[in-house]
This record gives C-alpha cells, sequence and structure tokens, in this order.
DNA sequence: TCTATTTCAGACAAAAATGTCCGCTATTAT
DNA sequence: ATAATAGCGGACATTTTTGTCTGAAATAGA
C-alpha cells in the first residue's frame, strides 16, 4: 500500500506530534530509536519531508525536528503525497497510463470507489488526534 | 497499491478470459502483445498463477494458457493474494508487525474500514463481468 | 574561540523488484 | 520418427528501493 520510507515518515510524523508537545524540537535518533527505524535512512525521510514544508529542521545542539503547522493541520494525506507521491491518489490500479472515466480500465469504476474512500480516510486522519490516542495509552507505535 | 506483477497478472487474467471463449487457449506471445508486457516477464507470472492454481497451461504447438475455472467463478482478491501475497489484506498500514485490534497502530480503525471495503471490491471483482466490458468496448486494457 | 552536537548532501552498498536469455521438456503435426 | 512450437526452470542483468557512511555546515554552550 504504503513504500516503506512512507511508513517510517508517517510513524515519523506522528511520534514528532505526540512528543513536541512537551519536549519541544525532537532529534532524529530520538525518533528512530522511538519508532524503531533505522536511522540515517529515516534521516533522509525527514530531509523530504522538511523539503516538502511539513517539517521544520534546526542543526546543532538542541537542533532536531518540529511540525511546520500545528497537528491539527496536518494529515496523513499530505505526508503521502510528500513521500510517495500521487500515483496512489491518481494512478490506474491496473497500471494502464490511459485509464480514466472516457476510457477505463475494466477496473476503473469500482475501484474509484474505495479510491476516494482511502483518500478521504487519508485525509481525515489528523496528527493530533493520532498523536493523542498514542499520549492515552490507546493506540501505539512499538513493532 | 500492486505489484507491477500484479498489473500485469490481473491484465493477463481478463484477457484470457476474455479471448478464451472464442479462440479456447491464449499463448504468451498473444497475451503480452494485447496486455502490452514484457512477455518473459509476464510469462514468469503466469507460471505463477498456473502453480497457485488458477491457470491451466500447455506446451507444444496449439499449447498456451487457460482459466482453471470459468471466468465467473475468479475474482481479482484471488489473483492479488495469488502473485502479492496477503500483505495487503491483512499488514498494518504503517509496517507494524504487532498491530491488531488489541494493541493497535494510530491508523488502525479508519484503516480497517478502508482495507475491508477494498478486500470486498476485489472479492466482487469477477473476471467475466471484466471480460465482457471489455468485448462491449465499455472498457480497455490498452495503455 | 573552541568544541560538541545535530542536520544536510552526496557517494556508496545491499536487497528486492523487474526484466532477459537460454536450454530443456512436452506436445502437435507432418 | 522428426521437426516445429510453446511453456518451464534456472541463471543472469537491470532498475528501483532500501539502507549506510563520511565529511561539511550550522548552532549552542563553555
Amino acid at each position: 500500500m504504503f513504500s516503506k520510507s512512507c511508513e517510517y515518515g508517517i510513524r515519523a510524523m506522528i511520534h514528532i506530534a505526540q512528543q513536541q508537545e512537551t519536549t519541544g524540537r525532537v532529534s532524529l535518533k530520538d525518533i528512530a530509536r522511538e519508532i524503531d527505524s533505522p536511522e540515517a535512512f529515516t534521516g533522509k525521510i525527514l530531509q523530504t519531508l522538511t523539503r516538502e514544508g511539513l517539517l521544520n529542521s534546526l542543526k546543532g545542539p538542541t537542533g532536531g525536528f518540529e511540525l511546520a503547522r500545528e497537528a491539527g493541520k496536518i494529515n496523513l494525506a499530505e505526508i503521502v503525497l510528500a513521500v510517495d507521491g500521487d500515483n496512489l491518489f491518481n494512478g490506474c490500479a491496473l497500471g494502464l497510463s490511459t485509464c480514466d472515466s472516457e476510457k477505463p480500465c475494466p477496473a476503473h469504476e469500482k475501484f474509484a470507489i474505495v479510491r476516494d474512500e482511502l483518500t478521504l480516510m487519508l485525509r481525515t486522519s489528523i496528527l493530533d488526534e493520532m498523536a493523542m490516542g498514542l499520549k492515552n495509552g490507546v493506540s501505539f507505535l512499538t513493532r
């Protein structure tokens, strides 16, 4: 569904949202440890998220990452788009480049419905709600 | 969403379903040409589908592939499962190995709903209906 | 200023997915 | 029988994804 990079990216964003409320900026080392991901590789993904405007970063001691906007205004769809691009949202399920409602593939109609629901679900999955769940012990990020 | 292998596999199965009604067995060469896929690679995927019991194959002149069951009794979920495995149906959206309703990831609840709908959509996408759409010019497999 | 810390950038490495090639086997037709 | 055809199996090649390493740049604190 999502690439490994995207999985790490989402987990990192949720962790940052939950962590920065109490401790401010979060370091790569802390993030990688908490979400159980390879540190250097996660660094690359956080760079991407920073370039895409979803994170701010600061170098040096006390440096680290923080959300570029408040956690109530960032949703999963943005993160997926930033890391994996728009293929999940726009691409044909069967990989056809010409598939649209004018010239649909055999799965187009049914697939469009599910994809729209997936898109909606991602757009309505807000970081602060997920961070809240983590804090309350309702959900977990441990593998 | 699906791997390239899976996209080719689905397109091949739909083409076979539509083609075999009139011409019987369908050759790899014909399939690869019609669904615009690399021939040798597609051959590997058809071997998998044959091993998984979704296709029958026959060697030699007049050989080729045919559906192992009638097209009305094969759905997309079976093809996806045969080629890509069960990760799409069972795996955690964030890649956590421990994620379930007991110890859910922050996206578990919302994601489960969409995934169930995707599963249902795949189960109710039947080969003969899609083959029909192709034959009637309602849908297309050309890239 | 000097040092320690932390992110950034680019090169490099390993693994997985995608794709190719070739000889073998089974089957059909002559 | 023999030749031609078409799928099978395994090795090999390429590309993409995933992951690592190193040195540079920026920043904070002593």
